[in-house]
DNA sequence: TTTTAAAGATTACACCTGTAATCATTAAAA
DNA sequence: TTTTAATGATTACAGGTGTAATCTTTAAAA
């Protein structure tokens, strides 16, 4: 079923995120930005519909693209993998490096408090 | 340079975080206990040595292994990549998506609102 | 109607990874 | 001293990944 989703075919999976269903061409234009060769594309689009992680529907002869896969679950899969994987399962610890390595806006700080002060149910 | 450190690699990495230098021998008894071959760890060895994520000294005939990469530097390059990766570089949205989908305790409740204050200045 | 061009399918290929087995050297055991 | 066993080095090999080029079919253009 649901194979795994490679770094780069994450990058394809946020333009069908961003928008779906989209045909082949229009997901080349959205990564000729990124330079992204118009094979390589059709070519991740061939291999992600295999693994399932998304699917079609036929308009003559071009296909729609989508995800098959909502990218909440997926955030949360990977974060789940992260966490166990680098800080062991530690939330705290994974909190604490993020909160201490990256400068948050008073904005920011406060949101999070009002955050934390919603999950103290 | 400092390669890229793979998933199982880096399990070996964290062997030698714990304690270094350490023989292959010791090495292979620490991962015995999550399955991993004796000829499976020796591998790894060989090639972190050649990607040059961790160095040797000599002794007799045997090799003693060390980490050639801090842990911390290691887990915040980790981390900045995730962030980039899934979250697109914004913090807020990650830890609120760590603080929603994760039991927190109200110890850690109030610890991370400690350190949310501290961060105030 | 013949040529061209676009779409998707197939093939290519090198490098990385996980997972070992085999080889060569040499210290230790018999 | 010959055999054995441990150590690191080399080789193996399939599956995944990034990056395309080529092939086949068919609709559209000339």
């Amino acid at each position: 079923m649901s194979n795994r989703v490679s770094e780069s075919e994450q990058i394809v999976m946020e333009v069908l995120w961003q928008e779906s269903p989209l045909s082949s061409q229009e997901v080349v234009e959205r990564l000729a930005a990124q330079d992204w060769n118009e094979k390589t594309v059709k070519t991740f689009l061939n291999r992600m519909v295999k693994k399932g992680v998304i699917g079609y529907e036929t308009q003559g002869r071009k296909y729609l693209y989508s995800p098959n896969i909502k990218r909440e679950d997926f955030i949360e899969e990977e974060s789940n993998g992260f966490l166990d994987k680098v800080f062991k399962g530690n939330v705290k610890e994974l909190l604490a490096t993020f909160v201490q390595n990256k400068q948050l806006s008073k904005q920011e700080l406060n949101y999070l408090k009002e955050l934390l002060d919603k999950e103290q149910n």
